[in-house]
DNA sequence: GTCTATATGGCGATAGAC
DNA sequence: GTCTATCGCCATATAGAC
């Protein structure tokens, strides 16, 4: 009785924190806030996760993987370059509709503690060199254009992640604040993503 | 005398609230520590500029225009597209290796007041319908290939920005940490960018 | 495990002398 | 205009009853 107790609170909270964290990052969220979003009091957050900090760094290594997911599967594989791409940027972009807030949360909060942001990267199983040397092999076999594969690394998440991250803005300048129509637009991205850096690397 | 003492005095408490807001955003940032920076006490930013909002309102206004440069005269102009880009990506990732924290920065404060960041982004006399007219006029012509303009404008942006935005991830991920290297990349983006979107939209 | 009450410190803001 | 001193609040964190 007492475990469940125990579990049930835990879970409460962490989806509290999750929710205020992400709206307002760490400096501008307050205990008294999550403890009510979790319908409990604040000495109960210090009871399970002693100080803010460590209850905001479990919500950041929870939230993490969601931004960088696991694709080692996808990387590995034998399919052809348009597919593995293809099928990250769909599914990439799916993540990110799910959790609009996620990209603006991570930048907001990348600066801190560039140890703890590295600690978690190595914990999260996240393999960039594999993409690279991807890239890398497939550039040699004559399927993409040669370039700079973290060029082509930051386009790519750049083209999944900014229109995510700069949505207020972007949502001024070119879509009247409808929220709709961003959405929208968001939804169309897959589409026009996988296009856009398909047509500009693959060699036919 | 009194007015010079005012000019010097303000001018160094801006700069010191651009160093301090920028680095560590609105809520992270402390009186004193702003004005420890600018070599004064707490008590003068106050008769300076009331209370911290309005302080750090005039410093995002500031910094705004920097991330959103006027390019009225580059857009009217009647350069062929292929320059009118390339002109505006090669100045624009100029003025963010010079400012290179801003991205972050705007990105960090962008939701907090999206009725405060509309009315900045007004008086700053961006004006994106004008950009994209512009692509729309040269789809019609058939210089660049058919697509939603407003893609076409969040794609260049994002190649720019995310980059800087997301620089301490991407240190980590690609550069081993190494910031000199990380420099170079972002030196190099200039062409990279250029010869991205070009070689995509262009039509030949 | 969960609560109420309280300690403790820090920060924005102001008062008032010079 | 600039300073020192201080107020008043609010947020994190803990003590201690149940």
């Amino acid at each position: 009785m007492n475990e469940l107790k125990k579990d049930n609170t835990e879970e409460k909270i962490l989806n509290a924190a999750q929710t205020v964290f992400i709206k307002k990052g760490l400096d501008g969220s307050r205990m008294q806030e999550i403890a009510d979003h979790a319908g409990i009091n604040k000495a109960l957050l210090h009871y399970y996760f002693r100080t803010k900090q460590k209850l905001f760094e479990a919500i950041f290594k929870k939230v993490f993987k969601h931004v960088f997911p696991k694709i080692e599967m996808l990387v590995l594989s034998d399919l052809p370059i348009e597919e593995k791409l293809g099928t990250f940027i769909e599914k990439y972009i799916d993540v990110l509709l799910k959790n609009p807030y996620l990209p603006a949360f991570i930048l907001k909060e990348m600066n801190r503690d560039p140890v703890f942001l590295a600690s978690v990267m190595k914990s999260q199983g996240v393999h960039p060199e594999h993409i690279l040397k991807m890239f890398e092999k497939e550039m040699e076999a004559g399927t993409i254009s040669k370039m700079d594969p973290r060029d082509l690394m930051v386009n790519v998440l750049g083209f999944c992640i900014f229109p995510f991250a700069a949505k207020p803005l972007l949502n001024i300048m070119f879509f009247e604040n409808d929220k709709k129509a961003y959405n929208n637009f968001l939804k169309k991205r897959k589409e026009t993503v996988k296009k856009f850096i398909l047509n500009s690397i693959l060699i036919r």
